[in-house]
DNA sequence: GAATCAAAAATTATCTATAATTTTAGAAGG
DNA sequence: CCTTCTAAAATTATAGATAATTTTTGATTC
């Protein structure tokens, strides 16, 4: 039978939690208890610590010494942080990548961006845009990168999530294809200039169609 | 009296584990057992596993389940890796610091290069040259990208001291001071392309002057 | 002498217990 | 009704104990 790709129950919870944090299903702010987490998972409170710990580095958790760990709130300036942040590294990695790229590669991300562009609702959005920026930068190689890019997805995803109030309305990505198209026919750097805008976007664009103090305010879902 | 920035065992014996294996006191490769290390810090091993967890996730060891935690281990593909991701967050960093860059800080940063290039030893030069890029960066005011540029720094720092073999001989930093002057005349892009430059450099360069085979290979010091 | 195997020793991952600290709740006083 | 204090409850951080696994050692065989 298949082995899980991380056997202690210190990273299963550290991964049942993240996913809960990106998806809202915690909110910022929220008590992280140790007892109360290790009673779920039917386990002892040092695996939930070493957990904590993982979520601390992610960025996805703040802990203070004594006072106990919560979930890491983040406003509108950390947003623009980390797709700045994530533009950056990810045009250095389609950069690396790109050379890498085959056909099959490009149109795994093609279907991708379909499915994105079909999907119902916004985790199966981010599911599939996901996805897409996995395919067309894993292959350059480089494992510390890729984990960066990696934990900065999630924070995205994250804001993604949080930000997302109304109904899915399904739309057709045009950077996700320009970037295709450059990258079939061998320009990389236009793919790259591409790639580095789509991702700046997240967080920059107010919503007009949504009215001021409806809830806060709405971003482009973009990414 | 003054308040330690973390108080727990935990925090303390990673960040001491950290400084060991950055100075290269703790080889690649080398084996973590957590009761050694428990009985060295007076603790016991719950504190040190969860100091584990940030080494791991600061890419400064890795653990394999049941297995135990290593010393990671780095090659020259790595290290170009880390030099590109710095070279690209710093230049991200730094675009934002340059309207918040004053005078004071400027000095402070000249005096920073000085004290590099009258380094006695390569540790000493480590130090100036961590607080030149700190002093430059830090009014971006985006403590996430920081805390990567911290550790990217920390692996980029481990690399300088496991390559650095011979004796230490003086230098002076041009690319500092052409940062520095730039920054002066609000030449803020120029700056950061210098920036680029010269953290890429970073396991780019063999040191001609030296032997081949005599201790592998010897690279370029930047940083 | 090298390879193989089994028992012993060491080590990891986890649980249970405990001291110290923080938070909560409620009483007393303004 | 709002503070302020205090005692109780909850929670964190760490220690000590234990089962499971891995590593080491050393004898045995080819």
């Amino acid at each position: 039978m298949a082995k899980e790709p991380e056997d202690t129950i210190a990273s299963r919870i550290s991964r049942v939690l993240a996913d809960r944090i990106v998806r809202g299903e915690l909110p910022a702010g929220f008590r992280l208890r140790q007892d109360h987490i290790a009673e779920e998972f039917g386990a002892s409170h040092v695996p939930v610590r070493e957990a904590f710990r993982r979520l601390e580095a992610q960025g996805l958790a703040i802990s203070e010494p004594r006072r106990g760990v919560r979930v890491a709130s983040f406003d509108i300036k950390e947003v623009r942080e980390v797709a700045e942040m994530r533009a950056a590294l990810e045009v250095l990695a389609l950069r690396h990548a790109a050379k890498h790229l085959t056909p099959a590669i490009l149109d795994a991300a093609e279907e991708a961006t379909r499915e994105g562009d079909a999907a119902a609702d916004v985790h199966a959005w981010e599911e599939a845009n996901r996805r897409f920026h996995r395919l067309i930068l894993t292959p350059c190689n480089m494992s510390r990168l890729l984990a960066s890019i990696d934990d900065l997805h999630a924070a995205s995803a994250r804001f993604l999530f949080s930000a997302w109030r109304s109904g899915w309305e399904k739309r057709t990505d045009h950077d996700h294809r320009a970037i295709l198209v450059a990258l079939r026919q061998g320009r990389a750097e236009e793919a790259a200039g591409i790639l580095e805008r789509h991702v700046q976007w997240i967080g920059r664009a107010p919503k007009s169609t949504n009215k001021a103090g409806e809830n806060g305010e709405a971003f482009a879902i973009v990414g």
